[in-house]
DNA sequence: CTTCGTGTTGTAAGTTTGCTACAAACGGAG
DNA sequence: CTCCGTTTGTAGCAAACTTACAACACGAAG
């Protein structure tokens, strides 16, 4: 009950509520930028009810008084209406369909900033830290993180690959050894081909880090599984958001195992940088570096 | 002074404060998340100040009173503490880093949110639906984004490639048409084998759509120019966050560019997911429909 | 060095807001 | 139909926020 954002929260606990509390529920998740600004007394005016009832209905969903209600619905209406309870309609206009994508976007980091196991986090990057090779596998816009990771992750100085096709993938995994590190990458975790290529590499003594939505097969037969849940997202329209989380995840990966190599690490990237911003505007087809970093 | 969240506009405001109000935006600065549960009261004697300084200290910073004050830091401090303020340690446990590591990426998605411009999606749009060949190029983290809206954009039954090369990635601005339609992405704006390739594409009578970071040259060059402003991650440690806006940017695009194309094209997004979810588990090597959405 | 004036800060009173104890109304069970 | 438990509203109270005003500090000009 006192998990997610107060919104998420008045939604589970809808049935619970008594009726007037209810008539309350209505009129906030009908309106819930406009009810930050209202008073006690304006939104009982609203709704219908006395004060005491909204005072209740505050408790009721978690809230220690009005105050608080007010500056958690406040916190929630910030990152946005997630998913779950706004949809997108054909006769949006642009201004409404931007904050919608976007809030999407927004409430499903957030959720996944609530809900990562930073344990799960520690033994990766534990993982990763003692590895002398990398390989990052997935499909689709599960394909496009794990060669987002094969830009980052050469900073370490490890050999680092992402296989595009299943062939490749099977095939690299075969050849994996145990202080191979293998990050599978797979929203619903129950991708036939990607399953197959893990048992493989976890035959070969790999280690292998699943990344997935939620509880499943990967989840099963991952050494480590990080479950990076995004909210569903049932809607035909809703665009794909579960890779924007599986980013930001291995941007956080990547930085914990940059920092747990230390300066001379360190030192690589800010050399980096400054050759590839370097490059970039002089000389494009200078080869040697390449890849890597906003362009 | 009364653009973006509290935080950044206590942060602009400093020079402008006085004294004493100046103690208290320290305080707030120095734990915005405590800040936000204290009261008035509470606030002053924390600081050392009388209430009223507190009241006109919140009147200065653009708010309307205490209380709206203390609402709008509510709401800043759910987005996260932005990447101008809060710099990676290399000290910082891993709760810490994830923390911010997510809210670099929340708070730059909220800064995009607010400054993206409606009218020049909207031409994007109406740009992409006349169109009958897309191509999108970018290098680096930018390639990655281009990768992606390949994955989105056929859903539209047009044409659509994104050359990985800057070779390739020339010879398909030579071989475009008026009726084609270039995206290209550049965070700095200035890498200059895509300037090249841009300018050819005009020459060749294109439309070029530009996403980047800022006013640049690239911004100048493109006949819609979709300014995508991350915020400032001057950090070495920080981690690339244009992308991610890039990312949300593109769905806003695709999912727009759909919902133009009316109900025969939902109805073939409807289709192509059932199948994908079909293929996914059963049979991985039937070819035919292939790349695109969560896996 | 003093005096005056502007600008800054604190004191105190006033007003609004949110909280809580209690009473009335409602609804179901016996 | 009556009784009892639950739900809802009334009224008074305490706390919080706002505002008017007075005192103070600081700098400039004489």
């Amino acid at each position: 009950m006192n998990a997610g954002t107060v919104l998420e929260r008045i939604n589970n606990g809808l049935e619970t509520l008594r009726r007037s509390e209810r008539k309350v529920a209505d009129v906030v998740l009908a309106d819930p930028h406009g009810v930050v600004r209202m008073t006690l007394a304006e939104l009982a005016e609203a709704v219908g009810v006395s004060q005491p009832t909204i005072v209740r209905f505050a408790n009721a969903i978690g809230c220690d008084g009005f105050h608080d209600f007010r500056i958690q619905l406040a916190q929630s209406v910030a990152l946005g209406i997630p998913a779950t309870q706004s949809v997108i309609e054909a006769q949006d206009g642009t201004a409404t369909l931007v904050s919608k994508v976007f809030d999407f976007s927004i409430t499903s980091l957030d959720h996944v900033r609530r809900h990562l196991d930073p344990d799960a986090l520690d033994r990766t990057v534990e993982a990763i830290t003692a590895a002398d090779r990398l390989i990052f596998i997935g499909l689709g816009a599960s394909g496009i993180v794990a060669m987002d990771a094969e830009q980052k992750f050469p900073l370490l100085g490890v050999p680092c690959s992402a296989p595009i096709d299943t062939h490749q993938q099977f095939l690299a995994a075969a050849t994996s050894t145990p202080t191979t590190v293998l990050v599978a990458i797979s929203n619903t975790g129950r991708t036939a081909s990607i399953l197959d290529t893990v048992r493989v590499a976890r035959d070969r003594g790999a280690t292998v880090v699943g990344i997935t939505g939620g509880p499943s097969p990967l989840a099963e037969l991952s050494d480590i599984a990080l479950i990076v849940e995004s909210l569903d997202n049932t809607d035909v329209y809703t665009p794909t958001i579960s890779r924007l989380a599986q980013l930001v995840v291995i941007d956080t990966i990547a930085t914990m195992s940059l920092l747990r190599r230390g300066e001379p690490a360190l030192g690589d990237v800010r050399e980096m940088k400054a050759r590839l911003a370097q490059m970039r505007s002089g000389a494009p087809y200078q080869g040697g570096l390449d890849r890597r970093e906003e362009t």
